[in-house]
DNA sequence: CATGAATGAGTCTTCATTCAT
DNA sequence: CATGAATGAAGACTCATTCAT
């Protein structure tokens, strides 16, 4: 599993490469990072750039994409039926911790993935898209699942898991900016304090 | 009321040229704008384009201001304690209806709106950022307002705030790709019902 | 010889857009100075300047053309012969108090000849080329003259006759940048006391 | 003394960039310099400029510095005092033919030192000036010193200075616009047969 | 593998000149 | 005659990408 020393060295040198070009995209933007300062950050030469992507907008995307993998990895359906898994409560929170944490603690990631809507690497752009888009998607199957079984009030879980999406970027980019951001404990509390009772069927809120 | 001819007629080339820009830089994005995609656009020559704007930026700021203008006179404080106002739930509403409404009638102008958080028009940016914390602050008041009214269930503000206009944004995005929206009324509609539900004080929602 | 009112009005006109453009000419070069500056100063629409001048290029040489007649007016022959004119001293002291009197009265005028020596306008250049060869001549004629009669002492009329000319330029150009300039007939003492003494031959200088 | 290879090649093509660029500015001025212009007599690509210079300014400074710092090094206070130093005379004499030979050899640079009075490039004219106003200064101390041991007879020595510098660079102008031009030799002998005659106190020039 | 000098397509912007009113 | 809106050629400069060493 483990590659020969080369190959470790090439990867560790990919990863810098990387690591260097998303601090500059996350503070002038895609268009505005140059070639130049992610070289100089890196402290490779110009070429040496082109030996390890392809291009400009193969790094964006390579970062996107990493980043995209790593997010996938901490949502997931959540399992209402089997009774070995936490409650859907609890399994909400322990998502949504994990993926805020997972941002918040990369600054420049986060900047990358809230600001990067409108790049002209078309590509990328849409990637970015359609990992929102899949996001939604699982909260509108989540909505879909509560709806059938109660759980959820009545609603257009489309339109909803388009507010639910939102409220959560909105307040990344709160934490992104903020200057001494509030733990992501609270955070979630609050998040999912608003986004469960907007959603959940009142007599789930208020039983009796 | 109305300038003599002259006046108007270059009034009218502003708007053209202002219309032929915002169409531009929502296809393309800021830098993925040329003038020459610009001046193409609205049928004239180069140099007329610098007649009528100092730069590239000074259209894209023009047409942020004038977006950002409109949408500030949809978006007002609620009156609470004026007794000759609409209750507050409808005031929210017809704010919500309006400034959505405005939104999504110009998909350029919202395409703008929603993915210009990072261009490299250093002004606009911040006056756009400056414009949705303006709005944050004014939902943070009103939930302050609430809270002391015992209206909004005890929550942190500032938080919240960002999560409702995170939502906000969220579905308008929807709306901006969606292939056939919604009729604005039922997406408010939606929206405030999400919104309520997750802020308003258990006492308000489940009155026994 | 005098015409009617509406060609007189017209020649005004011609008077002021070239006076302006003097002024723009002398603070901002040539190629700096931008029939926008010209038109703001003469107070004129800019189709008008086009009435007037048929390019940037015509006033800058009607304008070169006056002063170079004005300085020819200035600027002639040295009588040696005609006993009924004043001794040769006095005619060149004569031609070059007018002359530098009427160039330094006129510091726009000035600068433009001073320093217009390489402007694209190559026909303006050329002619101003010209004016200073004529002018050149001119001095190596009086040298050859004075050297026949044995006024002037052995020495190559053409090399000299330019160090004479530059010296008036190199005089005028110091005038134009000082402050408080030495009133003209000093100069022209010190110019004369100057150029006589390093021309003349040594038995007039030093008569035995 | 000599660098590696690399530094080697870098410098002669910045040499190769300024000359032809010196031949540019010579032929067309300062503003009708294109970069396109002197790119194709560097026979380099645009982009390659630009790794060289900054601007076009900065090639035109570059050749300016240089040229005054090999002008500057062949003019130098004249020591009157130094009993081992060569006779002021000769000393003038050396100076004189070395810098007029300088700027003769290279006539594209004469033409622009002689011309470059008035570009839009405010610093480069203002160096140029900088530069003259030096060599005036030093011509003016030297008169003075001149004065005080009775050496230069009674006169204003700023204007005398600003009649003999004037008087060089005639003398140059016309060196430069001539065909077939006199040797060195001859020109700054007549250049100092005037200079002299015209400064020297008649006691000197005439002793007994 | 690494380097960095060279490339040139593409951008924004200026400004002299024209012409319909 | 006067006006000033419109024009578009031309210029300086940037920067992603290539390739010889």
């Amino acid at each position: 599993m483990t590659q020969d020393p080369a190959e470790r060295a090439k990867l560790e040198r990919r990863r810098q490469i990387m690591k260097a070009a998303k601090h500059v995209f996350a503070e002038a933007g895609y268009h505005g990072a140059s070639i130049n300062a992610i070289i100089e950050r890196a402290q490779i030469a110009r070429g040496t750039f082109y030996l390890y992507f392809e291009s400009k907008s193969a790094v964006f995307d390579s970062i996107l994409d990493q980043a995209m993998g790593e997010l996938r990895a901490r949502i997931q359906r959540i399992e209402v039926d089997d009774p070995s898994a936490p409650p859907p409560q609890v399994q909400l929170r322990e998502q949504l911790v994990a993926t805020v944490d997972y941002i918040v603690e990369d600054r420049a990631l986060a900047t990358l993935l809230m600001k990067a809507g409108h790049t002209p690497d078309a590509d990328a752009a849409q990637r970015l898209g359609q990992f929102f888009a899949d996001v939604r998607a699982l909260i509108v199957r989540a909505l879909e699942a509560g709806l059938e079984i109660g759980l959820v009030r009545k609603c257009h879980p489309d339109l909803v898991a388009a507010a639910l999406l939102g409220s959560v970027r909105g307040v990344i980019e709160l934490l992104v900016d903020a200057e001494d951001p509030p733990p992501v404990e609270e955070v979630v509390g609050e998040l999912i304090g608003v986004s469960l009772r907007g959603v959940l069927a009142d007599s789930i809120t208020r039983p009796r």
